[in-house]
DNA sequence: AGGCGCAGTTGATCCAGGTCAGGAACCGAC
DNA sequence: GTCGGTTCCTGACCTGGATCAACTGCGCCT
């Protein structure tokens, strides 16, 4: 619905997850362990990095695809942070996913051959753009890479059934910010300091919940003592009790 | 929670799928469409062939696998319906998806590599059990069985994520009746008259609303003429009708 | 400085759907 | 047949979270 106006580049943001360098390639990169752990050589590797693409900077508001738009590619996160929006025919948004370093954005655009979503940055980005077709191809040869796409898959599945489990607004919160911390954390950032880049319309909206609920449940647990936060500054100070909080829609 | 006690086959239910024949395989089948339309020869439906365990009958309420066990092989329905269900902490139930003949289950296990749920079938049912190492090894020497199993886990990734949305409970209820017709139209069966194998309460466990709701929602449906509902044969009189009630959930 | 606009918080009210409590219909067992 | 168990339906009530409505604080513009 909204319209983001372009905002500049913050340096502060946006640690990036690699070196940058074309050979070593993104060492968190969800397709490094493809390679790195089926102890792929050289010419393996090499095959990858020529059929990626890096693309951006992308800054915040931006598009990397459109709702409609042909599937060709799925994208690695490189630096940045990315939402996946569905739009349903009355207007009403519904956020998808949000995407951290080294995640992948796309996947659920295989099967309708066209994107089921938008993609949109909200912090400046870097991604590595991979043609499916290409990929997929390499991955008939490359086994590791194949189970590797396999996992993303049964992975964003897995996230998706969370998601659609009745949870209390409350699970449903505190499930969100353990979850963040977790998958930073995976990725070699801090996982108990983080920055909440999205906006809380978009929390909610995730969460499908109320703007305004997500807000009192933040205070709520602030009151508590298991989160300090400060607009979009967030810190865990007590992760097993915000853990607890979250037990149901997580564990199974 | 419940332990339903064994009852027997009804022969009136559960139209096979396929024709049982070993050659022949089933001709819906959720990886036929591999194999035909990419113009495979014999030799790689014999790959396929050799690999397929055909496994039943299992009556009602039996296990084809639980939560926790580790992952080994994906199945496709041969007869009969089965539905996953998630279990958390506190016991809840959650229903994750029904499954019609042709179709798969056991998808959402490869990256987790254990079963995040039990498979249960509700009505007396045969599969089509897939060694998934066998079946993913086979992918890599057949693109055209790769490119089914990545569309088969997208499009699962798609219903977790229609499912995941919000929406009332209206919408939802006619959503779940419009889509189990069509995907039993899919199958070539009937997708106007139809039998709901599972009881109220798992449906409405499925649409995470109370089964009181579901039972109200039904007979105003019924009452608005969209449907014809006696126990659990269903009839849809108005199929455009209702998928308006459903459009939200649906589309994008 | 002042003013505008947006993001976030907080309080007051409302309502869709959950919960509780009967009751009817339909079994299978004996 | 009757009994007990199960499934489904319906009515009466309750509540978690949505909605509506201020209000605050901050960044940005002029």
């Amino acid at each position: 619905m909204q319209t983001p106006r372009p905002q500049r580049p913050d340096p502060r943001a946006n640690p990036i997850a690699d070196d940058g360098s074309e050979v070593r390639f993104c060492s968190t990169c969800a397709f490094s362990g493809a390679c790195v752990a089926a102890g792929y050589d050289k010419a393996h590797l090499r095959d990858l990095h020529v059929l990626v693409e890096h693309i951006g900077p992308f800054r915040a508001g931006e598009h990397i695809f459109r709702t409609h738009d042909p599937f060709r590619a799925i994208y690695a996160v490189r630096a940045g942070l990315v939402k996946t929006v569905a739009v349903d025919p009355e207007g009403n948004e519904q956020v998808l996913g949000f995407y951290l370093p080294g995640e992948v954005v796309g996947l659920n655009a295989i099967y309708p051959e066209h994107y089921p979503c938008d993609a949109v940055t909200l912090e400046t980005a870097y991604f590595c753009r991979f043609s499916f077709p290409a990929i997929s191809a390499l991955a008939a040869r490359m086994p590791g890479l194949q189970q590797q796409l396999f996992r993303l898959l049964s992975k964003e599945l897995g996230m998706a059934s969370l998601l659609a489990g009745d949870h209390a607004a409350e699970e449903r919160v505190a499930a969100f910010v353990t979850d963040l911390g977790e998958r930073l954390a995976a990725q070699g950032f801090s996982g108990t300091r983080l920055r909440l880049s999205m906006s809380r319309v978009d929390i909610a909206n995730y969460l499908r919940l109320a703007a305004e609920t997500v807000s009192r449940i933040f205070t709520r647990l602030r009151d508590q003592g298991l989160i300090a936060l400060e607009g979009r500054d967030l810190e865990i100070l007590d992760p097993p009790g915000l853990r607890a909080l979250a037990r149901n829609v997580r564990e199974r």
